[in-house]
DNA sequence: ATAGAACGTTCCTTAAAAGGAACGATGAAA
DNA sequence: TTTCATCGTTCCTTTTAAGGAACGTTCTAT
């Protein structure tokens, strides 16, 4: 059974603050709540009540489920920065995601579930990306939607990219 | 800014509780909390603990949010609530956005500058989008890219849409 | 009826979340 | 330099959410 982490709750909180350009000081007046209780809660310690939760979201301007959604992202590698946006609750189920690559990175992405598949959308830079053996290159503005449950790749050259990501899982939905 | 209410959360736990067919007991045990504490919530009394929230979003097997959602979320002034996510800084010009259209409303959007496309991606729900008079109907995980230099619209029917918008302000310099 | 079990509510206690005031560190202005 | 403001953290206190054991009620079975 799914298991609560506070630690990621303190990173999607510190980080959304930062992108805010906030200090810690102004977002928890802005938001109503002690210095020492935000402090907490970025640090991953804590259990926040609801009152506490809401009031972060409303301030930094996030659907409330995005503060405590685990970023089910393998992420980690050098070089690229990946931010959940959105998680559908539809079906298919489908996830948003923001995506910034480093110039001369690669990254190999697992194959996602089968018949799951990726459209993303270029807004700077340049990217190579696709199913590997079968990459294309975007500039800005380019969209692209290819199938994702084989192993694919996200290539930059001499220049940063960023880019929207959607996952959209065909297959059977899984709940998260 | 929005308040937040307890008493929809106790209504959702009781109308979630009540479709499972479970006793205010039994899923109080299965959850792991006391008897008192769920009794509470469903009352609309108390300020529940995110580590509460989640073991009962757990077991009624409900997306995070969605138990405290109340049905109307924070919208905007007519129904669409829009963030700006992104704007490339290359050429062609490219701003991101992520949009909330609330169920039966309809968005007439002003044509932009001429060439400008939009590539749109559904997250959830069911919109109807393009330029007036040749829409199209998309689904979750559905995208679509239409020229934005023209009078276009966003409508939903009896759902909520979440989607991603991009811009492409294409300028007098053709990509190649 | 009567005993038993489960229901949901209402107390009281206890653990812990939130508030408040320090603190040292950092940076900018006089 | 010195001063002053603000940063984020760390205590300590106060508030309160969660736990636990009653309670009255309802239903079923004996």
């Amino acid at each position: 059974m799914d298991k609560l982490s506070l630690g990621t709750l303190g990173q999607h909180l510190q980080q959304l603050r930062l992108e805010k350009g906030l200090s810690l000081s102004q977002l928890a007046a802005a938001a109503g709540i002690a210095k020492s209780n935000l402090s907490r809660l970025e640090q991953g310690n804590g259990n926040p009540t609801l009152d506490t939760i809401w009031r972060l979201a409303v301030q930094l301007n996030v659907p409330f489920g995005t503060l405590v959604a685990p970023i089910r992202v393998p992420l980690g590698e050098e070089g690229v920065e990946v931010r959940l946006l959105d998680q559908g609750k539809d079906t298919p189920q489908v996830d948003a995601y923001w995506m910034r690559c480093a110039p001369h990175t690669t990254r190999h992405a697992e194959p996602h579930t089968p018949g799951a598949r990726e459209s993303l959308t270029l807004i700077s830079g340049r990217l190579e990306v696709g199913p590997e053996g079968a990459t294309t290159t975007l500039a800005a503005g380019d969209t692209l939607t290819f199938a994702a449950d084989r192993p694919h790749l996200y290539r930059t050259d001499d220049a940063w990219a960023t880019l929207l990501l959607t996952v959209v899982y065909t297959g059977e939905g899984g709940t998260s």
